[in-house]
DNA sequence: ATCATAAATGAAAACGCTTTCATTGGGGAG
DNA sequence: CTCCCCAATGAAAGCGTTTTCATTTATGAT
């Protein structure tokens, strides 16, 4: 507070206080230059006789000086730092995403900032206004808002989205293939010969849970099926996955094989059908998406899409950095991560031959 | 870099350049105050006519005016922001932590900086380094280094430590109470009647390791164990415990319980049991630390020690936060995080009770 | 009304850096 | 031996705030 009441102004080569900050100032004098030397010498370098640089890098080391950060990007409008705006930060999900965007971000020195816990647009928009002047770029992912609306809020920052619809033409965008994904496990459940495979759904508005069910719903029809596709709403939840196995097992004419949008679902599945005195796979195949560690763990593992979350922030991470470089402002880039598919164990041909007749199946 | 070539000194109220940052100066002219009101209206609020603290908040939410956060820090010298520097970023449990830090943050309107991934000591020493004038203090976890030999890196930073050993006095620390928890788990493997109770052990220089095994081998004493402990050295990896179970039943006199150091082990140790063909919890009791999800999936479910990890974020935070502030810089703190026993399906009274021969034990 | 006093406001000096622009010295070319 | 040019350096002007200190303007008490 009344930090800065030194009218004398502080000698500045003294240390005397013995507190008193090193500052670009200090490091100047003690090495016999001007300021403009010292922050040549740190930075690009340009234009220093190797002798002058020597000296001014040792003084440097000396006083372990460290430039303030602010100060900085106050003088040249760079932070180094990204930030990422993500709804959490925990779970397996965000968890490597965030090692994806922290290994390219360190990669070229920079800064992570991040954001995590947002409920609401209104939080949203608060830390999007707060990272202003802090970060040189955005990455952001809502997986159910309209990011083109916040558009506003960014002040002109280059922003990539991340696992969301409708890009526009302002942002960059990377997602994971989601429907190509779900394609995979369609054409899987197929070849294995079932012909009644139904699909558990995310969340209605939930972008990659969209993605999902329209690639199980193009590809069945792509592979002639003429049995109508049967969908089941859940809510990426394994408690919603339970219930989801319970109403499936009260079908009329219950499918030989299971799609789950996301693992989650799938194992809460798992453990209804096992009350139920049902085997995976013998008595349905079952397949998760997503591929989070429990999917290994669970009994009969679990055959499932395995995504390569942390590329997907490595990519999102690298298509920001190349925003802020900023060679030349090219139009936004749509990049799509793929994702393969990961034969375990909860998948067979199904049980009653393809033409499965509903009798078959109780018990 | 040619962004600042304008002499003619653009002039100030002017938005006619259409893309010209509305700064602090704007606003002060368009409200017809100097940039010092704009300033108390921003921020304390002290002393302002009740009136013009209206006219120049009404502008500025005209003009979606937001304060520039370098200028801010380099003025004020504080940042608002809190640095995390953690050994890494994903997995289970720094996801979990980083929940913790990243909620309690928010609440106090501070943002987070983090950093991950550091394999060496030079790593952290550069992060260190690079964060001088973005945060207002750091939380700082090493599984192994000596956090005290970075105290000159720090810069007079309030630091909190989580989870290592040594405080010092410098610094203050949270940690989890791997200690009690291990306790908890003898005594509740001793009161089920086993005698023989083995400890499957973390990497040696790892803090959380060396208290877990220390909790162990003082509850053993305490409780009057007169048969010598059992440590089998293993690395916090599923691998590790795979390894240990074999060594294990090779034994001459074999445990009737293990106490695994972590959960990942005693996933380990159970698929090797499971593929000799013993049965958990009828050959031998299992119990883990930790608490991972995964834990709840294997079969039999795994009886483990919860940690409150995201409770320990918080923690971390609230401490750092707490420094931040300043009023009155007491002495070090060092808080312990209690933890509790969550019994699930794999431990159980010793087969052939407290007395066990050697012999019973095969198949 | 008048003056002391307190409440509002403004001018200007930092904060620590980057970058422009001018200046200084040396070296070769003539 | 000059002259010109370029490499190396320094002076100084910002960058957008906060905060001190002085100044102006209201508020009461007399």
């Amino acid at each position: 507070m009344a930090k800065r009441t030194n009218p004398p102004a502080p000698p500045l080569g003294e240390a005397g206080d013995g507190r008193t900050t090193v500052n670009i100032n200090v490091v100047a004098e003690r090495a016999g230059v001007s300021i403009a030397t010292v922050s040549r010498v740190l930075n690009g370098g340009a234009l220093v006789r190797p002798a002058t640089r020597e000296r001014v890098l040792e003084v440097a080391r000396q006083l372990e000086y460290t430039p303030n950060a602010s100060a900085r990007s106050l003088s040249s409008r760079r932070t180094e730092t990204l930030g990422a705006v993500l709804p959490a930060l925990h779970g397996e999900f965000y968890s490597e995403l965030l090692r994806g965007l922290d290994l390219a971000a360190r990669r070229a020195g920079f800064h992570l900032l991040v954001s995590g816990s947002h409920s609401d647009r209104q939080e949203v928009e608060a830390v999007l206004r707060a990272f202003r002047g802090r970060v040189d770029a955005l990455v952001l992912m809502f997986p159910d808002l309209d990011p083109v609306s916040l558009a506003p809020q960014l002040h002109g920052l280059p922003v990539v989205l991340v696992n969301c619809g409708l890009a526009g033409k302002d942002f960059d965008r990377v997602a994971i293939d989601n429907y190509g994904g779900a394609a995979q496990v369609v054409r899987h459940l197929w070849e294995l010969g079932h012909r009644r495979i139904a699909f558990l759904s995310g969340p209605p508005f939930n972008f990659d849970a969209g993605e999902r069910r329209r690639g199980y719903l193009d590809t069945l029809r792509l592979l002639g099926s003429d049995i109508p596709p049967l969908i089941l709403e859940g809510a990426f939840t394994e408690e919603s996955g339970y219930q989801a196995a319970e109403a499936l097992l009260r079908a009329p004419e219950p499918p030989t094989a299971l799609f789950a949008a996301n693992d989650a679902m799938a194992i809460g599945c798992l453990a209804a059908l096992h009350e139920r005195g049902l085997e995976v796979p013998r008595d349905l195949s079952l397949v998760g998406f997503d591929d989070i560690p429990a999917a290994r763990y669970v009994r009969p593992a679990l055959t499932t899409v395995q995504v390569p979350i942390a590329r997907l922030g490595e990519m999102a991470m690298a298509l920001a950095l190349s925003r802020v470089m900023g060679h030349g402002q090219a139009a936004a880039v749509d990049t799509t991560i793929p994702v393969h598919l990961l034969e375990r164990a909860s998948c067979a041909a199904p049980w009653a031959g393809p033409q499965a007749a509903s009798s078959g199946m109780a018990s």
